[in-house]
RNA sequence: GUCCCCAUCGUCUAGCGGCCUAGGACGCCACCCUUUCAAGGUGGAUAUCACGGGUUCGAAUCCCGUUGGGGGCACCA
């Protein structure tokens, strides 16, 4: 490994949303250079003037930001070696190129694509193992090509792979050495005939300019990395230390896509999981801090991730897992947290509350708080668990509660003998506790059994025989409303 | 076709030659707690470590092969 001060890149192509897998790359980018003292840099690898769209870079950003991965140089922040949108580096790469040419590293082609076409469907019908470019114009002289190009004959430029180059060796710091055979490797292009850079080129002059230490990237790029190597070598700058991750899954097995459901960091974000438990959930996507550890925090993530417990598999996507650990993260919040930052804004969505004027007091969120986050695992679940609370007295009874739990024989005095015991509690001694021990008594005085009579008061109070435990859902109805509640389901008792 | 990568419970993984009759987590089941649903606690089922050969006193771990997946071989990134 390099002895430089850790520097590495995460270089998304606008051409789409921040995908699962393109975040976990972040991610691991970003882990690495915090856990080593390094600088986290972001580039915009938008040459694809096709694909690439301002607004795509936008939703990157955003995601990114939401993830909570800070970059240190890159749009907006800056740095010494910017640009860093590709598209206002082109001069980089043409001086770059016409280095490489003067120098002897590249070269003029003046192949058509039929021509290219031609030759690798006739090396195809030979059985010519080699089917790359048959390096038609690399000897073509210097003198010469620079003549056709002045003439204005359309050209590309290859790099000129060094006949005895032997074996390149690639560094990777999750599989280990990987060799190729340079013979493998055609001279391929490096500028396209229409004045841009190919990636190959435009990524390995980036991030050599940019002094990038180590790449951790998608697996897919792993058989490119040769040809990566032959511009390094070229350019005669230091090659970095690899790290290729495997790819995500979709439960089939196949690569993740949209028919496995929602695949953009921002559907994610929108569905309500915590920025934290997502960043974990896909950290742990790949990589172990150790055999037993399933909650890693952003900070612990940003201190002790290292590559070499990066798994080569490629991993399943499992959405039940995630669920999970967003679940872990709500219940490590604290009430009044919960309350502010996940029951709030969704009762606010739902339009049970509005903005900016609770209709309680804090003490009223912070106790609905206690009682729904260990019930909830994504943050919109509470809106239904709560929606009961804000329905009056006329509170949507749900028809087979009822029909199980009050159309029942003697559930009429259940629920009288409930309605008397809690009159006795006046507004002042209404909390939870007094509400319980109140109802306590019941059954055994009423001769029945507990079950009947808190399941019909639960019902009559929350309209459904599913419901937060019922003391505190009293409390935060209020007595004239649990009242009221109880006097309206009594005509269905039986 | 060719080159490269990968292979431990359904899933994510621990494992870097003896501690493994393979550990943890999700999911699943049971029990405890309990007025419902959760949360929490306890326990359980699920892996002939893809297969076949080696190497070794000893292999999930090293080597070779097979099979099965995946990726590259573009004037896409």
């Amino acid at each position: 490994m390099s002895d430089k001060p850790v520097r590495v890149r995460f270089a998304p192509s606008p051409t789409g949303k921040l995908h699962i897998g393109g975040a976990r790359t972040a991610i691991y980018n970003w882990a690495f250079a915090r856990a080593n003292g390094g600088t986290f840099i972001l580039r915009i690898d938008d040459t694809d003037p096709t694909r690439s769209t301002d607004e795509n870079t936008q939703v990157i950003l955003r995601a990114m930001r939401w993830l909570g991965l800070d970059w240190d140089e890159g749009p907006e922040v800056g740095g010494d070696y910017g640009p860093y949108f590709q598209t206002e580096r082109l001069d980089v790469y043409r001086d770059a190129a016409r280095k490489l040419v003067d120098e002897g590293r590249a070269y003029y082609c003046f192949c058509t694509p039929e021509k290219l076409e031609a030759d690798r469907k006739a090396a195809q019908e030979r059985h010519d193992p080699f089917q790359g470019y048959q390096r038609t114009c690399r000897d073509i002289d210097p003198a010469e090509a620079q003549r056709r190009v002045d003439a204005g004959e359309p050209y590309t430029i290859r790099i000129k792979v060094p006949q005895d180059r032997g074996d390149v060796v690639v560094h990777d710091a999750v599989h280990g050495d990987v060799t190729f055979n340079a013979r493998e490797l055609d001279d391929f292009i490096i500028f396209r005939s229409d004045g841009t850079p190919t990636y190959n080129f435009a990524t390995v002059v980036d991030d050599a300019d940019m002094g990038i230490t180590h790449i951790i990237r998608g697996d897919d790029h792993l058989s490119n990395t040769p040809r990566q190597v032959m511009v390094y070598e070229a350019l005669g700058a230091p090659v970095p230390v690899f790290a290729h991750i495997s790819m995500i899954l979709g439960a089939d097995g196949k690569k993740l896509s949209k028919r496995h459901g929602a695949t953009s960091v921002e559907e994610y974000r929108d569905a309500g999981y915590l920025s934290d438990a997502f960043v974990n959930y896909l950290a742990l996507l790949g990589w172990a801090l150790d055999g037993d550890t399933t909650i890693v925090p952003r900070d612990v993530l940003a201190s002790r991730f290292s590559l070499d417990h990066v798994s080569k598999n490629p991993a399943t996507f499992d959405p039940e897992k995630l669920d999970w650990v967003n679940g872990q993260y709500l219940q490590a919040m604290d009430d009044s947290t919960f309350s502010s930052e996940i029951l709030m804004p969704q009762l606010v969505a739902a339009g049970l509350e509005s903005e900016g004027t609770p209709a309680h007091d804090s003490a009223w969120y912070d106790l609905l708080s206690s009682l729904l986050k260990p019930r909830t695992t994504l943050a919109p679940q509470v809106v239904e668990k709560a929606r009961f609370l804000y329905e009056g007295d006329e509170v949507t009874l749900d028809e087979k509660s009822v029909s199980k739990n009050i159309a029942k024989e003697g559930v009429s005095a259940c629920l009288e003998a409930a309605r008397e015991a809690l009159e006795a509690i006046d507004a002042d001694g209404w909390h939870a506790e007094a509400i319980d021990a109140a109802l306590e008594e019941l059954p055994e005085r009423l001769g029945v059994g507990k079950r009947k009579v808190f399941q019909a008061v639960r019902v009559a109070e929350c309209g459904n025989q599913v419901s937060p435990p019922l003391g505190a859902s009293m409390e935060l109805l209020g007595r004239d409303t649990s009242l009221a509640r109880l006097t309206r389901a009594m005509p269905l008792a039986g």
